[in-house]
DNA sequence: TCGATCCTCCAAAGCGCTTTGGACGCTTTC
DNA sequence: GAAAGCGTCCAAAGCGCTTTGGAGGATCGA
């Protein structure tokens, strides 16, 4: 059932039932109800393919996730965080495109997206140091939006980012106040710009409590629960082990937890531990009483903060470019204590 | 630009270009180059919605994800899943169209997709129980791939599963060889299909070995970390615990193992664990050596199984419904051992 | 040499929708 | 009673592409 169909079926014209369907005001009240209800008949719902080719909008938004060839990992977060837009799109009649691409093609995936006009505008993941892809967007000139910030912090895009370096501070500072003064940091890939800024916030609150920064007690990498174990199981071999750890993902550090008790150690006792939560569906810090103590940002509060701020950028572009920048919480969990003597 | 313009460009004929680009035949190889030469330089790509309009073929595979109402969550399987896919629909030029809808709105998102003509097909995730996409989509018509089953063992939609039933058959069994006799299972949600079949699983295995199935042993859960926690701590705490559990999800599994830890109880001597394994890029069951003993299945590799057979059935059709059962794995891990006495 | 055949190319129709530029009849205004 | 205005509707022109149904010239076989 098309238009033209419907139109025929109705005895009205193409135009008629097309504006009847769309709410312009140049059509009888009881033609339009006339319409509306044929329509829901017959059920009937515009082409969206010639829709978008007529006016000129796809209706869509795209995101390319990048894969990157080495890890071939796709995060657990990203689920979280298309789970909260596509709420939003869903709502506004918009559809979700997504992009699958090794990182070393997302630059065709960008430019093709635009020059095939199939989607409005486009939510970019995981910016890395000098991510070109800012560039890049501003060059196609399509409405874009930063999910995190490029470590160059200019303000001519728009961009919904956790306030990474506080809450890294903050945590720091909060294990600096218990007396722990050898403290590890499991970052993500510092070649991610949230990363890059942990670490700031790390290096900052070490400085200001005239603490030193141990390059042994110190990684990166991807995320994963094996990670954290690994890497928290050889600092713990160590002769001089840290007492607390700061990790950058509740995944990784329940790997830490993993070998802190295969150590026989107690964690929240001999080895506190932050984390970073994302606040993620499937990976709650435990129940009413938080496992870890955590900085906490909910992904999925970000995913539709940063939907809604894409289609108000689309609709209204004259605007200029939005940031927003989310705080998380510092919530104590029973991961923390006091520095053992 | 656009092939108009390309074309007059090159002096040549839209239909000219148009075939160059997509090689045709009935045109000289000398300027075929030239045009693809031209169409490289101007960065010139066909518009998508103008091409699947005059196509009919929109290039586009839907994924709808249903998001529960009442749990709102978002599987991190999902995730991995869609990578498999993506990787497969990039490299075919096919999009993917993700639509993220409340589980009561689900009907309408198949329908307008259909409807619309935005996909050329559908990939279903998490079928369940009497499971009524089935049919809708039978009847609007659309190719569509079931990523899991219906119970109803009928043969004529197509499928890629894991066999559930023989995976969990086979790790109950091995646990009874290991002697022991009081097993739990931390089952899956029950209303979903896969949930149901490893049950059975369970219970053929459990009646093979003559040994009872307890019900006070059994739970039917949203997968997450704390709920293998909270099953795993009550179930300890009776005086007759069981011994070996049975889990659903790695991330369920953790919890467990975090219940026996901070019992005191050594995993894989008091009590022994195995899990589903699903393979995660972010979740790796430990390194060389699993943690876990495990049924494994790669859920990416299912990704990519399912979309291949996608495009398989959009191409050709008259092949009829196709399906593919994957066998998972029993990976023998640290988590399993001889039952105490 | 002539018609048939092949190789290249083109004009124009059409995919299903929106939107421009009226048309038509009826009411209002002076 | 004519002009203007209003409320409703429509025909037709696109949007950017593919594809049908030739056209025109070169080549070939008889």
């Amino acid at each position: 059932m098309n238009l033209k169909e419907l139109a025929a079926n109705l005895g009205l014209s193409q135009t008629t039932v097309s504006r009847a369907l769309n709410g312009y005001p140049e059509v009888n009240e009881d033609t339009r109800k006339r319409v509306i209800a044929a329509a829901s008949q017959h059920n009937y719902r515009p082409n969206t393919r010639a829709q978008s080719l007529a006016t000129g909008r796809s209706m869509a938004i795209g995101h390319v996730i990048p894969i990157s060839t080495n890890h071939e990992m796709m995060n657990p977060v990203f689920g979280d965080f298309i789970g909260g837009a596509g709420e939003i799109y869903a709502r506004a009649g918009y559809d979700m495109m997504l992009s699958v691409v090794p990182d070393d093609a997302e630059d065709g995936a960008y430019r093709s997206m635009a020059q095939r006009n199939s989607v409005d505008g486009i939510v970019i993941h995981g910016p890395r140091r000098d991510d070109p892809r800012i560039a890049l967007l501003k060059e196609v000139g399509l409405p874009f939006i930063v999910h995190g910030r490029a470590p160059v912090d200019d303000t001519d895009y728009s961009y919904v980012d956790v306030n990474n370096r506080r809450a890294f501070e903050r945590a720091t500072l909060h294990l600096a106040d218990l007396g722990h003064t050898r403290m590890a940091l499991l970052n993500g890939l510092e070649s991610m710009d949230f990363a890059i800024r942990r670490r700031e916030g790390f290096e900052a609150a070490l400085k200001a409590r005239g603490l030193p920064f141990l390059p042994q007690f110190h990684r990166s990498e991807e995320m994963t629960e094996s990670y954290g174990y690994q890497a928290a199981r050889e600092m713990l071999a160590q002769p001089d082990p840290p007492t607390a750890f700061l990790v950058s993902s509740l995944i990784t550090a329940m790997g830490v937890r993993r070998a802190v008790e295969e150590r026989g150690l107690q964690m929240g006792r001999d080895i506190s531990i932050i984390t970073h939560d994302d606040d993620l569906g499937y990976f709650k810090n435990g129940g009413e009483v938080p496992v870890f103590t955590a900085t906490r940002s909910s992904v999925r509060e970000a995913g539709r903060i940063t939907a809604e701020m894409l289609l108000g950028l689309i609709d209204t572009p004259q605007n200029g470019p939005r940031q927003h920048i989310m705080e998380a919480d510092l919530t104590l969990g029973l991961s923390t204590g006091p520095a053992p003597r």
